[in-house]
RNA sequence: GGCGCCUUCGUCAAGCGGUUAAGACACCGCCCUCUCACGGCGGGUUCAAGGGUUCGAAUCCCUUAGGCGUCACCA
């Protein structure tokens, strides 16, 4: 069997979408599978769109996400140049082939007026011109444009894997313009001519091209070359507030590669939460997935034909998966990024800090907001101190926390430790006779301001360090009632 | 508008003529617990509608509706 080959073409607009992102991993993943090569194409045949830089973002997304091409920019291999606006003597080469093959013809109309007609479409104006006229014109030095020559009667049939045949009368397709005035060819022909050249088997794109493929399928025949096999894949839609879903774009969020990275997103989480939107592996329910293991699971069969919407909730729980699995010391390095300016005391003990948040996140972003109240003691009303399920009141506060003090004050600093605290306070607890969390809530409310932190009373005691502990607890102690 | 594609819980989805219609996220409850989280246990909600075919339909066929795409010298 012939070795597959799939590409990732796209056109460099600025920014990695995640629906591109996905479309890149499906080829990717589907080569690898099959032993095969993958290969990254550049199509910037739009100068007029062509933006800088745009390429590096491209080719970083993917190094970032682990796509490797094995031919492409960068990578080299035995058919480039693999940038179109590289290829233009190669497009006009087949162009003018096609031209003598009776598959097309030039057209010397104006860019402007040729879309006229209700019907929309061009109306073939120069589709029969005489060759003396075109002669003519041409020795005029007249400008022109490359047109595909339809067939205008009869239907084109072409074979999709998730879709199956897909059929289109051929009076649907207009006489597309193949070579533009510039020289530069379209993506209808430039697509073809390159996946042929490339040996591309197998063709996986978005669902946009599925009624532009028939064009190509008639180029493929005129051309009398072998058809590679196609998988359009259905779009990657995001959800708005007000409920309505649409394509995947910007007014929905972060919506790219580097936005997610950026909001604290891990790579390895947002290639396998992108795997499965729209893919399923049946045949386990696992849905934690490294690339590694993508590259053996991976099928069409578990492709979907329908839209996917883009869920922040279910990234977020994969991403919090991936955090859980690091080693304390690894996502304390990783979270440090985030965490905004630390103080000396917070620097000495990010560690301790860093396990108490790994489990609480969805994403790294929430770093700094988690723990900001250890920073700065945030103001907070008194009736935080009230707490049913412990039987805490302002009051109990109020008769317990002197206590508290007044032990605490007389551990020392190296007796400092998340240990030593809560033994500490247990004496309190046992001597008053309370419940643990009736002494427990009003410290932590008393040094936190909030009821929600991360870490327990005694962990947030050794967090803050015995001065700054101290200073919370009676100032939060002198302004109750 | 023509043409094309799509339609199982709120979301991702399994299912390929006979199932109590999996599983996951989210949500809700309970347990654990120095708050929350983690972890454990449990719960509700789904076959777009209408016609067929069949002993039997989420699964096959038709119609309708809705969504999306495409009709560029953009990809």
């Amino acid at each position: 069997m012939e070795k597959v080959r799939t590409r990732f073409a796209p056109s460099p607009t600025g920014y990695m979408h995640i629906g591109n992102l996905r479309t890149a991993l499906y080829a990717y993943l589907f080569a690898k599978k099959e032993h095969g090569d993958f290969i990254l194409r550049i199509e910037d045949t739009d100068r007029a769109r062509y933006v800088d830089d745009a390429v590096d973002v491209i080719k970083n997304t993917l190094r970032a996400a682990g796509i490797t091409w094995d031919e492409g920019p960068d990578a080299g291999g035995e058919y480039g140049p693999y940038v179109q606006s590289e290829r233009m003597a190669i497009y006009k080469e087949y162009a003018e082939k096609l031209i003598e093959l009776g598959g097309a013809y030039r057209c010397f109309c104006d860019a402007d007026k040729k879309t006229e007609g209700d019907f929309g479409g061009y109306d073939r104006a120069c589709r029969d011109l005489p060759a003396e006229e075109v002669e003519r014109r041409l020795k005029n030095g007249d400008s022109y444009v490359i047109r595909q020559k339809m067939p205008l009667t009869g239907e084109t049939t072409y074979f999709d894997v998730l879709h199956g045949n897909i059929t289109i009368a051929n009076e649907e397709l207009e006489d597309q313009i193949l070579l533009k005035s510039d020289g530069m060819p379209t993506y209808n022909f430039a697509n073809v001519i390159d996946d042929h050249l490339m040996k591309v088997t197998h063709i996986i794109r978005g669902e946009e091209f599925i009624t532009s493929t028939p064009k190509h399928v008639l180029l493929y025949d005129a051309y009398g070359w072998e058809k590679p096999v196609f998988m359009h894949l259905a779009p990657v839609m995001g959800k708005a507030e007000d409920g309505t879903v649409s394509k995947l774009s910007k007014r929905h969020g972060a919506t790219s590669f580097e936005d997610l990275v950026n909001l604290g997103y891990l790579p390895p989480a947002i290639i396998n939460y992108v795997a499965l939107l729209g893919w399923n592996p049946k045949t386990t329910n696992e849905e934690i997935f490294s690339l590694e293991e993508l590259k053996k699971l991976f099928s069409a069969e578990g492709l979907s034909k329908s839209p996917a919407v883009f869920d922040y909730n279910k990234l977020g729980w994969l991403n919090g998966e991936y955090l859980k699995r690091m080693t304390d010391e690894e996502f304390a390095q990783k979270a440090r990024p985030f965490a905004g300016e630390l103080t000396d005391n917070l620097q000495e003990k990010w560690l301790f800090v860093a396990a108490l948040l790994k489990t609480r996140l969805t994403n790294l972003a929430q770093v700094e907001g988690e723990i900001a109240f250890l920073k700065e003691m945030p103001p907070f009303d008194e009736s935080l101190y009230a707490n049913k399920r412990n039987k805490a009141t302002i009051q109990t506060a109020k008769d317990i926390l002197p206590q508290v003090i007044e032990v605490l004050a007389g551990v020392s600093e190296s007796e400092w430790t998340n240990e030593n605290l809560y033994a500490k306070i247990s004496d309190v607890i046992e001597k008053v006779g309370v419940k643990k969390g009736a002494a427990l809530w009003p410290v932590r409310i008393s040094i936190a301001g909030k009821t929600v932190t991360p870490g327990g009373a005694t962990e947030l005691l050794y967090i803050l360090g015995k001065d700054e502990s101290l200073s919370r607890m009676k100032k939060s102690l002198a302004n109750l009632p």
